[in-house]
DNA sequence: AGCATGCTTGTTAACGTGAACAGCCCTACA
DNA sequence: TGTAGGGCTGTTCACGTTAACAAGCATGCT
């Protein structure tokens, strides 16, 4: 009767058998495939009776449902993908935890593709390789000016929204980091420091690009001398070596400094404390992130937060708009950073 | 004469059909589709010729294969899951950095879930997204006792891994907490000090558990008191919080501290500061896991490092050996960690 | 009574791929 | 010359699900 007769040796009777299907549950309801289909995708028209059988059916089997073979027919696979940088910094680790947290909340779950460089063929790669996982969307964490202006020329079919990512053609969510960068240098100017030191990212990087545009934009504004920048990779390293060499060339009394993240500050902490140079007394210091050790620096760090969460959430919802239908837009969200004032920062002696 | 015959009305001729199949890269390459297989799967059995004229085709339509159709008929999806704590904290990020490259690497994807909580439940439902959604096997970077716990009941015939899992029934890679522990406490008894303190992690936490047992032990091993145990959280703030609080509690003059981890020991640096405590003048201190930022504390801190990239990629191995069709071992990987000497331990005074 | 309506269920046909098997042609060897 | 064998290609089917349509049945209206 079985259309799949059992070879009825005995010995493989007990055999591992595939895990069961719609149609096995639906022999043991004594329904039809397609009525556990109607009650797995909760559509109303099955009645309440045949409904409890099915349900029954399925926990007794254990059955669960075949992502593949659904996908295959609706042509959706529920997933995601998350491209980024260095997933061990602070800031894009926040983001793409908020984003899967976000992500199975509506059901979606998330692939990531790390990008081990920044050039614009790794960056084809990473998107590659998502998209032939059928993802059904990508959001890119790539606050490189590289890795963004690779991204314009992704296919035009998936839908994508772009971090930190610059003024693309993308719909983009992005911190503002212009005005945060703003801010921390007017605060400083207005405590009575002549002029602001800076402590710049990497020049590839379109935060750091902005965070140094705001300050400079502000001492200009304010009639003031604008200092050479010294440059740095982020890394605690960095700022440590950028601050020694800012000490060294020290022509013009800098007594304080804008660092463009709170990992190279926690660097020219150290660097301020080995020259002796203390801080907030001789030299005020500003950051950028607010990580949750800036606190207890010493002193305690004066920085802008990023809601980092909050960016992956906002992130997540403009992608699932594209993908739930939405053309693509321009749209772009821009989040204010938070000053946090604290000790680092204090009046010039 | 093609089977699915074009329904002639012309407006929608040019209509966005879907995207390519075999059926049409066969079409145009002149042979059948399962040719066109063949040549995916780098099978001998094609012509030179045949296999370039394929290629060509595929080419020319920007063939992508589709991955449900081919999980589906094969029943594997060549993708992995990770269950995580929180990937914000250096150590589980830079697991999961390392894994996913080194899955990439052999053609897996990588699918996440974080653990919004530590209970059982939680880590059920972790993993039942992730086998839902039909991954191949699953790394579980739960370092709870009770998530750990929780591990031994999942279902025998999907390959896990844990990390820092605790000595559990299944394959594990970890960190050689206790070892760590200990060269720390011998070090600092070694130096002069004439006992230790403890800073520890959160108590359902194995890599706190082993850590606070290795600093027990080797106290007790060399006949010294054995100072009660201040807990934190692992973050920052309470480290700060616990070394107020042994501040105040201080009935014997402790001299040295082993913190749990390095962001609690910054807490506790700059806790000390405030208290005029000079480390390692009067305070000696002790950190674990190296986070790139305690090189450039105020001392620079002397720590245990953890090799995190090489964790995950050890863990992966494990978890592609019972994929490829290995029985689940009980194999448990034990990696040392490395003692790095920095400033902020001395002999007392 | 006859028929439309709505509720519930079933039947059939895809979706795109790989496995299994069948078949073709050419060569080599008896 | 017949035939075995190997290299290459094609045909058919199954994977587990959803879409589209058909159909059964009770109800209520004319």
């Amino acid at each position: 009767m079985a259309k799949r007769p059992d070879n009825g040796t005995p010995t493989n009777a007990r055999a591992p058998r595939r895990s069961p299907g719609m149609v096995d549950v639906a022999r043991l309801a004594g329904v039809s495939h397609m009525t556990v289909s109607r009650v797995i995708n909760d559509q109303p028209t099955v009645s309440q009776v045949t409904r409890q059988r099915v349900l029954a059916a399925m926990s007794e089997l254990g059955y669960r449902p075949n992502v593949a073979a659904r996908a295959l027919v609706t042509g959706r696979s529920r997933t995601l993908g998350v491209i980024s940088v260095d997933t061990t910094l602070y800031g894009p680790a926040s983001m793409l935890l908020a984003i899967e947290r976000a992500a199975r909340e509506v059901d979606y779950s998330v692939s990531i593709a790390s990008l081990p460089g920044l050039d614009r063929r790794t960056l084809r790669d990473a998107f590659d390789a998502l998209t032939s996982q059928a993802v059904e969307g990508i959001i890119a964490i790539t606050p490189h000016v590289a890795a963004t202006a690779a991204l314009r020329h992704v296919p035009k079919d998936v839908p994508v929204v772009a971090v930190e990512g610059g003024k693309g053609p993308l719909p983009t969510v992005a911190v503002d980091q212009y005005l945060g960068a703003s801010e921390a240098t007017r605060h400083l100017l207005s405590l009575g420091h002549r002029t602001v030191g800076h402590i710049a990212g990497p020049s590839d990087w379109y935060e750091a690009q902005e965070r140094e545009r705001g300050w400079r934009e502000m001492l200009v504004a304010e009639g003031r001398e604008v200092p050479e920048v010294v440059r740095g990779d982020w890394s605690p390293r960095s700022g440590y070596a950028a601050a020694k060499q800012l000490l060294e060339e020290r022509t013009r009394n800098v007594t304080a400094l804008f660092v463009a993240n709170d990992q190279m500050a926690i660097g020219a902490l150290r660097a301020l404390g080995e020259a002796g140079i203390s801080v907030p007394r001789q030299m005020s210091l500003v950051g950028f992130d607010d990580i949750p050790e800036a606190e207890f620096f010493s002193p305690p760090l004066t920085t802008l937060r990023q809601e980092f969460g909050e960016v992956g959430r906002r992130s997540l919802e403009l992608l699932l708009e594209q993908v739930e239908g939405a053309p693509r837009t321009r749209r772009r969200l821009v989040i204010p950073p938070q000053f946090v004032i604290r000790d680092s920062t204090a009046s010039p002696e």
